[in-house]
DNA sequence: TTGTATGCGTTATCAT
DNA sequence: ATGATAACGCATACAA
């Protein structure tokens, strides 16, 4: 920090106090400044080139103009669609987006609340789903009550368990509906790619996508639920496994559609054809999906409206109960689920 | 900010003074503190969930712990994949990145550049190309020496216009590299979708392919030059453009892997196979490759480690000179363009 | 309306 | 080795 011009700079060219200074290039609370000394001051400031230090400001005021997100991995495009999100809600309430990325680390996403409450965000946006680790979440619940007692709000994408307001995606009900329509096509024989185990979103996905299969009358082998890592190799590895032992399954529903994409590919790879000899599905409808062959049948979550939702949320008044907006979850029908064994009508690969 | 626990109050409880409870929790440099003590106030920081004060100690450091990133859209795979190589050399640092986005408007970036100044960001890397605009390249030049002048440090990824160091990527090399690879496999008639009229990466990967197509005495034709955005969906119309009037043209290249994927759903929409009918490339090898159909050709950017290579460049010593780190950009064949034409043997296409 | 003076939470300088 | 105390750059309560 070399020749840093200070505001006293700008107020001593202008020939003002500080004060004046201050209230002059930023409209302070119980306003006006006279016209002539305001334009006065601003011509100091430009011809100094001052640039006003957002700390020292965040320290005069007591609050900050950032805002937290964590998210698993930037790379990954669900996280990326839901920071382009947060990245515009934050931009139009004038806060600066602070990155933190836990690297796949569930347990780095504690020390990263602590660093974006030192900077003291006026935010934090939690997104990525929780697990059932108890002691972690315990341990996370009490990071951001701290940080919240602070006077810091948090809002979280996933499920409702660490306290704070919440975007919840309608997991089981999507997968349900998702389960229903794929029976509706004429699917009987199923495969999950589940996630791992703890995982509550890839959990939710399969309860809810198991459930819709019941409510059809149609049972899910489990071993035919094959737990993978909730990444797109996870997806392929879990494909594999499931190719190797395949018995009559006709449909494959991975819990997230970095997985279902990875999951065509061990399917390419082992030279099976989707949809001819296999279906699969996702969840999620990232961005990717579009350019994906053959086009992949999904449930949609609103990624960037997610990201905006959860920003509004963490930036509106504080409420005492923790609050909670559910996003639907859409089934979009593409074409690696094709209709199969139609109820009246020729099908592919069915009768004798 | 209701009830923050300060550094007085630690002090206070745990008997020493201000100073000492400062030097106790991070290590002064000038160092020692009685062992007793420091634990003394390392144990009463802990009992009263203290949490320091980064805006305060970057006041009374003079310096930051934060580093600025800007790009156009943190969705595009092509910027995320960079925002991962800088988020995590940015960890190892021990530095919070803050994100800021243009939102595909460039005349955005020199405002973002002062927000991330008033934060004082430690170093400011900009991802994404110039173009040829002079007065917003001497605007932008204008803003970063006043970032640098007031001690901070930047770098930017693509052309080394803005007097700042660069990380370049070896756009034309690649292209021609490419072009040659191309027409090794039998290609002759080319077209491409080259993005917008005054995007230096465009321009150079344009001029590069063209050189490399000379080189082996083939000319491109203008009429084959298709200006179009430098997204998917300006691929994508690029595309619809070339099919409408199409000559004979075999190959397409995409300036970029969006637009080449843009492209390819374009043909396929169009009911042109790819690569049957027609092959197609594009530039970078974003993640998102790995999943489209038919595997693209492309000549490859290692994105991440452009990534860490900026941050690693804007938090090096300063130099007086502008410092240039050269990626290089390699051909990576793949089933979009098979061999065509081949010299001796059969083709697909060829001949009479 | 403008100026003066104080405080924000921390580090660093200087005594002790 | 430890403790007062002066910055750091700005906003604001209060005085004028």
């Amino acid at each position: 920090m070399a020749a840093t011009v200070t505001l006293s700079d700008v107020a001593r060219e202008a020939g003002v106090s500080l004060a004046t200074a201050s209230r002059a290039i930023n409209g302070s609370a119980n306003r006006t400044v006279r016209e002539d000394l305001r334009e006065r001051v601003l011509a100091a400031a430009a011809r100094l080139r001052y640039s006003p230090d957002a700390n020292a400001q965040a320290m005069a005021r007591g609050r900050t103009t950032s805002l937290g997100l964590v998210v698993h991995d930037i790379a990954d495009p669900y996280f990326s669609s839901i920071a382009a999100g947060v990245s515009a809600a934050a931009d139009r309430s004038g806060l600066a987006v602070t990155l933190a990325s836990t690297r796949h680390d569930q347990t780095r996403e504690r020390g990263l609340i602590e660093v974006l409450q030192r900077q003291r965000a006026r935010a934090i946006i939690i997104a990525g789903g929780r697990t059932d680790d108890d002691a972690l979440n315990a341990e996370l619940r009490r990071a951001l009550a701290d940080y919240r007692a602070g006077g810091g709000s948090a809002a979280l994408v996933g499920q409702p368990v660490l306290g704070v307001d919440t975007v919840v995606i309608d997991n089981a009900d999507g997968a349900a509906a998702l389960a229903r329509a794929l029976h509706g096509l004429g699917y009987r024989e199923f495969a999950v790619l589940a996630g791992p185990a703890g995982h509550l979103t890839a959990r939710e996905r399969l309860d809810g996508f198991r459930a819709g299969l019941a409510e059809s009358g149609v049972a899910l082998d489990p071993a035919n639920v094959i737990g993978c890592a909730f990444t797109r190799d996870g997806g392929y590895d879990g494909m594999q496994d499931l190719l190797r032992r395949r018995g009559s399954v006709e449909l494959v529903f991975a819990v997230n559609d970095v997985m279902a994409v990875g999951a065509m590919a061990a399917a390419r790879d082992a030279g099976v054809d989707v949809p001819g000899e296999l279906a699969v599905a996702g969840f999620d409808d990232i961005v990717t999906l579009r350019d994906v062959t053959p086009p992949l049948t999904t449930v949609r979550v609103p990624l960037v409206e997610v990201g905006v939702a959860a920003t509004e949320l963490a930036l509106a008044p504080p409420s005492d109960e923790p609050r909670l907006v559910h996003v639907e979850a859409t089934v979009v029908l593409r074409a690696s689920t094709p209709p199969r064994h139609p109820s009246n009508g020729n099908g592919a690969g069915s009768a004798s």
